[in-house]
RNA sequence: GCGGUUGUGGCGAAGUGGUUAACGCACCGGAUUGUGGUUCCGGCAUUCGUGGGUUCAAUUCCCAUCAACCGCCCCA
């Protein structure tokens, strides 16, 4: 049998890598605009930077990490999101010494969670996130989130809900996780093993269980945002305002958590107004993360950032028919008559290329009216043809493919000939 | 992780327990000499996701497996 691509994975094959690099280039240009620099970390990491980073008690650490051992026995982790990578390097590289703080990065690439595939899931999928590391400025935040938006924004992206939430500061959160502990623990017998665990380490986990997503205590239990402490509560306002101000219309989600223990204070999603695609709505998350850094051995700063799915991007403006068609034709296409014609053809064209213009010829030996037709396929806007009599003539025949017309010009001009009447 | 649908040539798609597996698109070739996008003619699956079973016989029946898709959950 035929070796088939991995579960979970996809070939972008060239007429849709086109629009990858479209968005792509739309993500750099937001950067550069907000001010963040590109940081490439490896695609594959220690696997404890994952667990101590994202947290044991996540479902990314404990059932969807790829993780195998080097041939010198090392645990590493192909990596299943951006921001403890970056976090890593960050306080590796001891960028907290660089000038400029806080430090805005950004990152373009493959992530992998092993996860059952659907469409907009995929084991190994590309995002495209920003941190922002070092300020602990509520206009930090409303900041990632703008920007955020405004990518959206520049891809043609209209129409998003922002959901909002705050966890609140490390006291705020310790509170609510007493609050959850009290609640659960009396009938904690009721809940899955993994529940049971999770009431200890981290009983918000309970609250998106899979197994026990019907029990009633999971109606009941305490909300986040009633334990926040008076400087959460300022902060989380502080934001509000500030998207407020910056006309960026939000709901506010007490329910929003994140599925990385990271988090504190600020958090968000971006959805899709209406679903559009099957259950799959959340566009891009992000959120504020204060103990991370410490917890990776770097200095006591927070950082925000957010992470989008260009999949989902890409899927998001299919289904609204929002992405520009990029014609992109041939300047020239060579026809060549007979053998010796053929065989100046390739010097020809590496000429016409130098001069910087798109050219192409027929590599299978083809009659001329099957070049013909090669050039009518790859749009090109102009057949230059060669045979015995244009090679002793020192003319080309110059044919405009949408008029038909034909001209001979030197063969030492054609590709300036063609560079003046494409205006290039 | 749970429930469901599907799997025939490059793509779309019909079909039947039994000699040669429709059709459309695409592709390739031809319609006299060095010219495309239209038309006409011709070609193009020893094979029906994979493995096994039932049967005289299976692409059609059964089982397993793999994969894709949809719904739920979670997320990017």
């Amino acid at each position: 049998m035929n070796i088939k691509i991995p579960r979970g994975t996809q070939d972008i094959l060239p007429e849709e890598a086109a629009k990858w690099q479209y968005v792509e280039g739309i993500a750099r240009d937001v950067s550069r605009k907000y001010n963040y620099k590109e940081i490439r970390t490896p695609i594959f990491e220690a696997t404890e930077l994952f667990q101590r980073g994202v947290g044991e008690s996540t479902d990314i650490v404990q059932k969807e990490m790829y993780t195998f051992q080097d041939r010198s026995g090392r645990l590493i982790t192909l990596r299943p999101e951006g921001t403890a990578p970056v976090v890593r390097s960050f306080v590796e590289n001891k960028l907290h010494g660089q000038p400029q703080q806080p430090l805005k990065l950004y990152y373009l690439g493959p992530m992998f969670r092993y996860e059952r595939p659907e469409s907009g899931r995929m084991r190994q999928f590309y995002q495209f996130g920003v941190e922002a590391i070092g300020s602990d400025d509520p206009a930090i935040d409303a900041e990632v989130i703008a920007m955020a938006m405004d990518f959206y924004q520049a891809c043609g992206l209209k129409n998003l809900k922002l959901v909002i939430n705050s966890l609140g500061d490390r006291e705020s959160r310790t509170a609510h996780k007493d609050a959850l502990i009290a609640h659960f623990s009396p009938r904690i017998d009721e809940f899955c093993e993994d529940c049971q665990a999770r009431l200890e380490q981290n009983p918000l986990r309970i609250l998106d269980c899979k197994i026990d997503r019907d029990h009633p205590l999971q109606e009941t239990a305490p909300a986040i945002l009633d334990y926040l402490n008076e400087e959460s509560t300022r902060y989380f306002e502080t934001v509000q305002r500030l998207l407020t101000d910056m006309d960026i219309p939000f709901v506010i989600d007490p329910n929003l958590v994140r599925g990385l223990d990271y988090y504190t204070n600020t958090s968000f999603e971006i959805m899709l107004e209406e679903p559009e695609f099957g259950s799959i709505t959340t566009l891009s998350g992000g959120g504020r993360y204060e103990g991370l850094i410490e917890e990776l051995g770097g200095p006591s700063v927070s950082g925000i950032g957010f992470g989008l799915s260009i999949e989902r991007l890409l899927m998001a403006l299919e289904a609204r028919n929002a992405l520009p068609v990029v014609e992109q034709g041939l300047d020239a296409f060579l026809v060549t008559v007979g053998d010796v014609a053929a065989e100046k053809g390739g010097a020809l064209l590496r000429e016409l290329r130098a001069e910087g213009l798109t050219a192409d010829k027929d590599y299978l030996g083809k009659k001329v009216k099957a070049q013909f037709k090669s050039a009518d396929r790859s749009n090109a806007t102009y057949t230059v043809i060669i045979g015995e009599e244009e090679l002793e003539s020192g003319m080309v025949k110059l044919r405009d493919m949408s008029s038909g017309e034909e001209e001979n010009i030197p063969m030492n001009k054609l590709a300036s000939h063609i560079k003046q009447l494409k205006k290039l």
